[in-house]
DNA sequence: AGCTGTGAACATATTCACAGCC
DNA sequence: GGCTGTGAATATGTTCACAGCT
């Protein structure tokens, strides 16, 4: 890891990252070639490269949709604002929550959803309501114009193919690792 | 969907897990042919063998690192309870959380952390820290005799390659979504 | 007839290995 | 000499398609 300061090669991005420099070279490459043979990628062009490509150079509006534990935490993650994100609205149906205010953010009754979605452009949602309200939520978040839907409940939610669902689900994941331990020694991730 | 009450086909499973067919039933394959042709699998019987081979049946003692909005989300998050998980200890540094409950659950300094890893026999933990400490804290996690770590700081944390290390990064979670956003129609996932 | 279980076909992802450039 | 970029080789994952059981 002799670095040099400007400049980064696939074997130590690789070695960051716990995986393979091969991949790096190829993933890289698909953004173009941006490296110099013989010497490595500039940290700079790459970094620029990367945000560009993930398109991160326009900040992206969101909303969450339920305010409980984990969407009162994602509106508190600060990492969002270094990644492109700002969260313009937190929806809820609890009266008793609505117009509390999360870390600035005013919870906002989810009669609000479709009007705030326009104003703002937001193509993007993210659903942390408990499992039964979550298809309901889904349908109409799409029906305010809602394109992208980071799913947080354990659910599985069904809307348009054109609609992008990803599911995070936090049992699961536990339940992955604890699958693999004890079965396969191999690490599967990092 | 004609559904029998007892029975449950592949193409049932696949629906509501917006996935192939076959997929479904080579993956079940794996748990043994557990399938009656022309009929289907049996509900009970099919529940009963994935919560054995995920090893459901034993409730697993798992920690939480670090009590901040995600610590705290997770510490109260209930599906965990039905997944079998439970929560035997929540820690940080900051002298003012320590002490503080969390959802019945008192949230202890980092230095108890060994003595309840050992006393709970516990070997899953989840770093909630913020990125500059997870690395760290993996190591403290590592040394206390934890194996499996679910890594939501967003870093990568590098440990023995004996130790199980799944990474949930929620910055990325949306800059997938924002990627395929326009590029590809296609779901890929749900 | 209906549905599983699975080899074979296909598709995708990862790694190797090396030519080509600096 | 060192490191990228990439075809070819390998490995893994998914789907097809159908034989075989009920």
């Amino acid at each position: 890891m002799a670095d040099n300061l400007s400049t980064v090669s696939s074997a130590n991005l690789a070695e960051a990252a716990n995986v393979n420099p091969a991949k790096v070279r190829k993933d890289l490459s698909y953004l173009g070639s941006n490296g110099t043979r013989g010497v490595g990628y500039d940290r700079m062009q790459l970094c620029f490269e990367i945000r560009g490509h993930l398109g991160l150079y326009h900040e992206s509006p969101i909303i969450i949709m339920g305010a409980g534990n984990l969407g009162s935490a994602l509106a508190n993650y600060s990492e969002f604002s270094n990644s492109g994100f700002y969260v313009v609205g937190i929806y809820d149906l609890d009266p008793d929550r609505i117009g509390t205010a999360i870390n600035g953010q005013k919870i906002r009754h989810i009669h609000d959803l479709e009007a705030d979605v326009s104003t703002h452009g937001v193509t993007i949602g993210v659903i942390t309501t408990p499992p039964e309200a979550a298809q309901e939520t889904a349908e109409r978040m799409v029906a305010a114009g809602i394109q992208s839907i980071l799913n947080f409940a354990p659910t599985v939610i069904h809307v348009a193919e054109s609609v992008n669902v990803r599911r995070v689900d936090l049992s699961t994941e536990l339940q992955i690792l604890s699958y693999y331990r004890g079965q396969h020694p191999e690490e599967q991730a990092s």
